[in-house]
DNA sequence: ATAGGGTTAG
């Protein structure tokens, strides 16, 4: 009996709340091993009680949160070094397993090795237990070829019938990848239990096939075979990244009525995967409702608010989980730095930045593609070409955000020597990278290698252009000026173009002044996107920016007609870590009146300086003197202005919008950039634009 | 004694 070697079990700590499923062995702080150990040796059990010795040894080198290196390293010195009774498979297997939750999969094998030699010399010889734990530590490294070896041992030992063998065996093989040599074991298993069907799940999980996850659980409920939390855990994240609600839901409902999601894990599932499903809110309260939560919990309520474009939101639970015990890691940054990317929100994103290097969070890749491309978003390409060079791995997304990031900055010419060093790199760059590509050399009028690149993207890469890819294209050409050659291109495309390919062009037409093909562009698109505003105004500022008022007039009637809105300009800025969202005539904020105030000072400054109002873009239905007033209005006006008043002066002002700057805007904040001395960055739809002394990085092309 | 589970980037 195990229990009759401890000296009191009052004398150990109690164990935390044990975890309904596991098996939870009795642990000793380490303070209280040498004493333990003592009392053993005294009383004599240690050397001639077998069951004392393996528990003792559990109690010192199974793992809880209180299990460290030291527990570890002194039960292996007391299994080489002894004193302990013969060795058995049993002493082996406890720190096998030890080391394999402890995080040590690599020591674990070690000592199965070990074992080996141990066998010839002591009669000692692996047990099913032996070959189970080691085989978990195969998969936890996916060494395969390692994993085959064991097997055959398994084999020869004729521990081949052993359920727990088989299962960690097939999950072994089906998370290396070696799904085929799962399926085989796993359709030789004649009695399937509920791990047996969890682990080849879990395999197809692994692989990232969701449906053939899906296809599983519906092939379990048609035979009826078990299942359990650990199913649903699976399911339901892969009806989330398949966006399957319908059987979502179903497990969700399931879960809520048999009390299944007191489970954490399955709570956290299920969270994520009505996030992903679009029930953002569903997931919400089902994460305010759960007991606890861990740092995973919250990762993916807060991953579930990012995704789903909801960005303050996601911030703002992230604050939340900053009151509490749980600490965030490399996964919830993740998330935080795309979310503050989204938002051009600098000032919180440089502080996730710090938080990082002060915890010493492992920048992985991941992590540090998501610090590029924050940083890249916010318009400091500096910034991200530091964190780029400061990863230890980079991978073709990690090149691909900073190769955007150059694009979207204005600095095409490097964007395409980033992409020579990709490829010296031996990066496989993808259809991402070259979207990247594109837009650099669009967003720098580089026509020549823009054309080049799309060519050599099928020839040399394999990669066949989408829709998108058509897209840059005809941007590239169409801002070029190249507006004939724009739309032979569409009308030789391969696949159908879309709203979006036909606007390129629109907008092309817009800037160059061609009534003729615009009339044409927006023939094309009012089929395909009836309701877009854009389309309509585009329009009709191509006709004002002919003369042609009547036909521009009649465009924003038809407009009218058809109840088509326009999409209300708003800009964002952020001041002290806080960000302020403005609309056009915006009057919600309670300094509304000061902000006014300050934005006819602007004005005028600016008018000695030489700015004439540029009402190509206003609204046609009023009188010249109204549409200066209503451009003077516009998002980022109130905004820079707002900016001006509340930063220190000198600071850089820096905005993001939703739409793209117009043309008033532009040669506005180019002024108020020379006038008030100061640098302003500004985030639109497409592109950045860094205004300093009168000048816009874009050089008026955008 | 033993097997299986949730969150992340372009």
């Amino acid at each position: 009996m195990a229990t009759a070697v401890v000296v009191s079990a009052a004398a150990l700590p109690a164990a935390p709340s044990p975890s309904p499923v596991r098996y939870t062995p009795r642990r000793a702080a380490l303070r209280d091993v040498p004493q333990l150990h003592a009392a053993l040796l005294k009383s004599g059990e240690l050397t001639t009680s077998p069951e004392s010795f393996h528990s003792f040894l559990e109690a010192t080198a199974l793992p809880s949160s209180a299990t460290t290196a030291a527990h570890l390293a002194y039960a292996i010195r007391l299994l080489r070094l002894g004193p302990h009774p013969p060795l058995s498979a049993r002493s082996y297997n406890i720190l096998i397993r030890a080391f394999f939750r402890a995080g040590h999969p690599e020591d674990a094998l070690h000592l199965f090795v070990e074992m080996l030699g141990a066998a010839i010399a002591a009669n000692v010889c692996p047990d099913q237990h032996t070959i189970a734990n080691t085989v978990k530590s195969c998969a936890r490294i996916y060494a395969l070829a390692t994993g085959r070896s064991v097997q055959a041992y398994a084999v020869k030992l004729g521990f081949m019938a052993d359920q727990f063998v088989l299962n960690s065996l097939i999950h072994m093989y089906a998370s290396c990848g070696d799904i085929v040599a799962a399926k085989v074991l796993f359709n030789a298993v004649e009695e399937k239990g509920v791990v047996t069907w969890n682990a080849m799940i879990a395999g197809y999980f692994k692989n990232g096939d969701w449906k053939e996850v899906v296809e599983m659980f519906k092939g379990i409920l048609e035979v009826q075979a078990p299942f359990d939390e650990v199913t649903l855990v699976s399911v339901a994240t892969a009806c989330g990244k398949i966006g399957d609600s319908k059987l979502g839901e179903r497990i969700g409902d399931y879960a809520e009525e048999k009390g299944m999601v007191r489970n954490r894990n399955l709570a956290t599932a299920l969270v994520d995967m009505y996030a992903k499903c679009g029930q953002l809110d569903k997931a919400r309260r089902l994460f305010d409702r759960m007991h606890s939560r861990d740092v995973v919990a919250w990762s993916a309520m807060i991953s579930g608010y990012t995704q789903a474009d909801r960005c303050r939101e996601a911030l703002a639970i992230f604050n939340k989980m900053q009151a509490t015990e749980v600490n965030p890691n490399d996964v919830t940054m993740v998330s935080v730095l795309s979310a503050c990317a989204v938002l051009g929100a600098l000032e919180t994103g440089k502080w996730a930045h710090s938080y990082i290097r002060r915890k010493a969070l492992p920048l992985t890749v991941v992590l540090g593609t998501a610090l590029v491309d924050f940083y890249a978003k916010c318009g400091c390409i500096e910034d991200a070409v530091k964190a780029f060079e400061s990863m230890p791995m980079r991978n073709s997304w990690t090149w691909t955000a900073l190769i955007k990031g150059m694009a979207s900055n204005g600095r095409g010419r490097e964007a395409l020597e980033l992409f020579s060093s990709m490829r010296e790199a031996n990066i496989e760059p993808t259809d991402v990278t070259f979207i990247g590509v594109l837009l650099a050399c669009s967003h720098s009028c580089l026509v020549e290698e823009g054309r080049r690149h799309f060519d050599s993207m099928t020839q040399d890469y394999g990669i066949h252009p989408s829709i998108e890819h058509y897209g840059c294209m005809v941007d590239l050409l169409g801002r070029a000026g190249l507006i004939d050659e724009a739309h032979r291109f569409i009308r030789n495309m391969p696949i159908e173009p879309n709203a979006v390919v036909w606007r390129a062009l629109l907008s092309a037409c817009t800037v160059h002044k061609n009534v003729e093909i615009g009339e044409e562009a927006l023939k094309q698109i009012t089929p395909l996107d009836p309701n877009h505003s854009g389309n309509y105004i585009l329009l009709s500022n191509t006709y004002a920016s002919v003369g042609q008022w009547k036909d521009a007039a009649m465009i924003r009637k038809e407009m009218n007609e058809r109840g088509i809105k326009k999409i209300p300009g708003c800009s964002l800025i952020e001041l002290d870590g806080t960000i302020f969202e403005f609309f056009a005539e915006d009057s919600d904020h309670p300094q509304s009146r000061e902000i006014y105030e300050k934005v006819d000072e602007m004005i005028e400054n600016i008018k000695m300086a030489g700015y004439v109002p540029n009402t190509a873009d206003a609204r046609l239905d009023v009188d010249e003197s109204e549409k200066q007033v209503s451009v003077s209005h516009h998002s980022e006006k109130l905004a820079i202005a707002f900016g001006l008043m509340k930063s220190r002066p000198g600071a850089t002002i820096r905005l993001s919008k939703n739409l793209r700057v117009c043309v008033d805007c532009h040669a506005a904040t180019k002024l108020i950039s020379k006038v008030y001395n100061r640098e302003i960055v500004v985030r639109d739809r497409n592109r950045f634009h860094h205004f300093k002394d009168g000048l816009c990085s874009c050089n008026d092309y955008w």
